[in-house]
DNA sequence: TCCTCCCATTGACGATGATCGATTGATCGG
DNA sequence: CCGATCAATCGATCATCGTCAATGGGAGGA
């Protein structure tokens, strides 16, 4: 198995812009997976609703009809951004409640921060 | 189901961050396009070694070898950035000079600016 | 003119990803 | 315990992407 998901931060390039330095082929896989789960729109819909969201929360049966994909189709964008540590889940219940992660994408925001 | 709806789509402008308002399907795409071009490490090398050129430019000759990637892929990859806006080529002579459009990036990066 | 250099395009291939229907797992209410 | 509900996983399908070898095309130099 391969399972190394849920939000290892490793050795992060946290707070260094690829603007700024060189960047090597191990910070630039990690900054591509990162980038790569803001690279569909569901995704995207689905973070804009979880900041929306009056509790920082929400729950799938929450956000399946708005986004108007399957219940699967969002149960697996939702562990795509999930093993991206942009949102967290939490069980409560018989709901899981989903959370954004905005230092995570913080991270990501600082690596395209090059003075523009 | 419970509690809250989730908002429609208003008309977005610009450069709005996906944590401040609904996100619509059409600007979703549009920055998921965005997003994608930025989701693979060779191209973030590239948008790095870019910046990094003293003078703000650098020909694909100049490229390939630090790459390491073959020149019809790394010409790909810079058409893919030339599509979402990132890069800009002019002719000059034999060479082929391609420069970062900050504005761009800094767009892009706009819209994960919510505020962490 | 012909040849060489630099870059783009094409075609093909394997890998990855998005999506859904069906199923399974987990949890609560009765 | 049983049935209902919410969420995750499985299996399959179709599209897209990354890559390279081969080729095309434009610009200079001999």
């Amino acid at each position: 198995m391969a399972a190394r998901s849920v939000a290892e931060p490793a050795a992060a390039p946290c707070c260094r812009s690829v603007l700024e330095a060189p960047l090597g082929r191990p910070d630039a896989e990690e900054l591509a997976r990162g980038f790569a789960a803001l690279a569909d729109p569901v995704r995207l819909r689905l973070l804009s609703i979880l900041a929306a969201a009056a509790t920082g929360e929400a729950c799938v049966c929450d956000v399946v009809e708005p986004l108007g994909k399957s219940q699967p189709t969002v149960s697996h964008h939702l562990k795509v951004l999930g093993e991206a540590g942009l949102v967290h889940g939490e069980r409560r219940g018989r709901w899981v409640w989903y959370s954004l992660d905005r230092e995570r994408l913080a991270t990501l925001r600082a690596a395209i921060d090059g003075g523009a």
